[in-house]
DNA sequence: CGCGCAACCTGTCTGC
DNA sequence: TGCAGACAGGTTGCGC
């Protein structure tokens, strides 16, 4: 699933074709996408406006419009953000689509809900279209239509990541010292703590238990029952799962496409995740799966040993 | 406030 | 072969 190196691996890819282009006509096709907002507001707010930039706030994509307004988009389990090149072609994985069909031909007023499957691929889930003035064109798709897209001007912005999103991981901020002062007293397990984005911002399913596996840490453990060793361990084991992912173009389980529609490399190099029954890769041991918080969790029971309640000093 | 859990969605896999 | 049910997980909202 998206998560940040997912995400900061397409902003990578938008960024040198999107500054400086217009969005000569944005369409909603599903209003699902931009709720709470109508489509119509948000095509409105977005059409005719020029990308001066596009950021990356944990696992939301921003793309910077030159009134001050930014797109925020969210992909949440199975969105994905493709760009097609002006001339066309890039989808490298649609064969049957000869060059020069024009975008307009799908016809929809007649197709009924079981039109042609070979058809499918990206064009049933497309959710908004975003069309550029070199002739290019932003594809959003989503089958789970998890996903979500608004405009907002930067008070706004500060607001809603303000309320829900922590320290950026792989920003100067994340110390020791952030990680000790985010988790102490805490009696939820560290599982929860990472995917919490109000600690950390942009750690899902998947970094979580590779940063728990390297930090060498039961998933279980109650987030305060972390000494300073543990801490240090903990923000280096977020900070090297998530580098990984990012030098590998992130983890493509099924869904998950970068902006070129190609796959990432990350999910070959799991170290534990979604490895149940294997042999773990630094002591042997079986790899196990429990439930945390409701989401698969895979660890090491030999390599994360579950810390015992934090030692209270001895009266006297 | 912290914590746990259901709900939101739909495609895919599993078991009978 | 077909179909019901489980499962996937980022985020929100609710109850305790």
């Amino acid at each position: 699933m998206p998560e940040l190196p997912e995400v900061e691996t397409i902003r990578r890819q938008l960024e040198p074709d999107l500054v400086g282009r217009k969005l000569e006509a944005v369409e909603v096709l599903d209003a699902y996408f931009s709720k709470p907002s109508t489509a119509a507001a948000f095509e409105r707010a977005a059409a005719g406006r020029e990308v001066l930039d596009v950021g990356r706030r944990g696992k939301y994509l921003m793309l910077e419009l030159d009134d001050g307004n930014s797109v925020v988009i969210h992909l949440r389990m199975t969105g994905s953000l493709v760009l097609r090149e002006p001339d066309g072609s890039a989808n490298p994985g649609d064969p049957r689509v000869s060059p020069n069909s024009s975008p307009q031909a799908v016809d929809t007023s007649q197709a009924g809900p079981s039109a042609d499957p070979a058809v499918d691929s990206g064009e049933r889930h497309l959710r908004a279209r975003f069309l550029l003035d070199d002739g290019g064109e932003l594809r959003f798709s989503d089958p789970r239509r998890f996903g979500r897209g608004f405009v907002a001007g930067p008070d706004e912005l500060d607001a809603y990541f303000g309320s829900r999103l922590g320290i950026e991981p792989l920003s100067p901020e994340f110390t020791v010292e952030a990680m000790a002062a985010m988790t102490a007293g805490r009696t939820g397990p560290l599982k929860s703590f990472l995917l919490n984005q109000k600690g950390v911002a942009g750690v899902g399913n998947i970094y979580a238990d590779e940063a728990l596996f390297r930090a060498g840490l039961h998933p279980l453990s109650p987030g305060g029952s972390m000494r300073d060793e543990h801490h240090r361990a903990l923000r280096d084991g977020v900070v090297e799962s998530l580098e990984r992912g990012l030098d590998l173009g992130g983890a493509s389980i099924d869904d998950y496409r970068d902006a070129r529609g190609e796959s990432g490399a990350m999910q070959n190099e799991f170290l534990v995740h979604r490895r149940e029954g294997e042999g773990c890769p630094r002591c042997g041991e079986t790899i196990v799966r429990i439930v945390v918080g409701g989401r698969s969790t895979y660890f090491c029971p030999g390599c994360q040993k579950r810390l015992r309640k934090r030692p209270r000093r001895r009266a006297r």
